[in-house]
DNA sequence: CGCATTTTATTCATAGGTGTATCATTCAAT
DNA sequence: ATTGAATGATACACCTATGAATAAAATGCG
């Protein structure tokens, strides 16, 4: 679904999610070397960026993902030693998400690839043209994604 | 994924995986009601405007995604009877895909969702602002979707 | 207190997506 | 003609996502 642009006229339902799709194939291309996907880089930024362990559930709401979904996946960043689950004492349901060293240092070097890739942009795109796109895009998202 | 915009300033990066997420999920629900999903609905498009049958791996250049991938894709469309496949007579290794009466008939309900949520985003866009945001997004997939 | 309700994470079924390998068929080259 | 390469669809392993069902723990209320 990536190039609906060849033979018909994409409408905008179209170009967002192949622009979608073709921004999380280059953010999984740049990142494979580190055996990371972008899944996984944006678990590690959000647990990095939190600055202490996170509660499952909000980390699952961070990512914007169902916690059906967050379950396995953070099962593979601990079985890679990116993360720990430790359960917590006052409520033995939750279970607190910690980025270790590890982790910490992975994502240092993702962020390279990362940058690299708003530096890319930058060549293709006018610093006016992201900023219109990103305006634009931010308002579609909040207005759809957290319907009134 | 779909809210890296809270906590965070997200770049053009997470913007645009966030939007495309969101749009699929917009899709997605209004083709609910009509047992189909985003995948099933362009493939029905994609045949529709084909106006003939299709071979399996052209269809799989125009959805753009990998033939592993479409496989089971036609297998679910073809169980619910919207498509069938066709062996080619000249050569026996090609599958043609045909859609069926029942599945030009599944499209053309489907039309209806869509052109909601294209109305729909007309209210929240100027006609100026989808035509910027097209013409950027067509840009970038064209630009990382076929890299040199 | 006891019991129903809610909350938290997990599991399962289903769907969609990737890359790699496989198998039959066809085409090409000797 | 027979071998060998290329091609078309599928099989398989893996990752990401959803919704529904489940188990365990906490909470609340009569």
């Amino acid at each position: 679904m990536n190039d609906m642009g060849t033979s018909y006229q994409p409408g905008l339902v179209q170009l967002l999610i192949s622009a979608g799709r073709t921004m999380t194939t280059l953010l999984d291309e740049r990142l494979q070397p580190l055996e990371l996907s972008a899944a996984k880089f944006f678990t590690l930024y959000i647990l990095a960026e939190a600055q202490q362990e996170m509660a499952f559930s909000v980390l699952a709401q961070a990512l914007g993902t169902g916690k059906s979904n967050v379950t396995p996946l953070i099962d593979r960043l601990e079985k890679d030693g990116m993360v720990r689950r430790i359960r917590s004492e006052d409520d033995r349901r939750v279970i607190y998400i910690r980025i270790t060293a590890q982790g910490t240092e992975r994502l240092q070097q993702a962020q390279a690839a990362f940058t690299d890739i708003t530096d890319s942009l930058k060549g293709e795109f006018t610093l006016d043209e992201m900023n219109v796109l990103s305006g634009l895009l931010a308002r579609f998202v909040t207005r759809y994604c957290y319907p009134d």
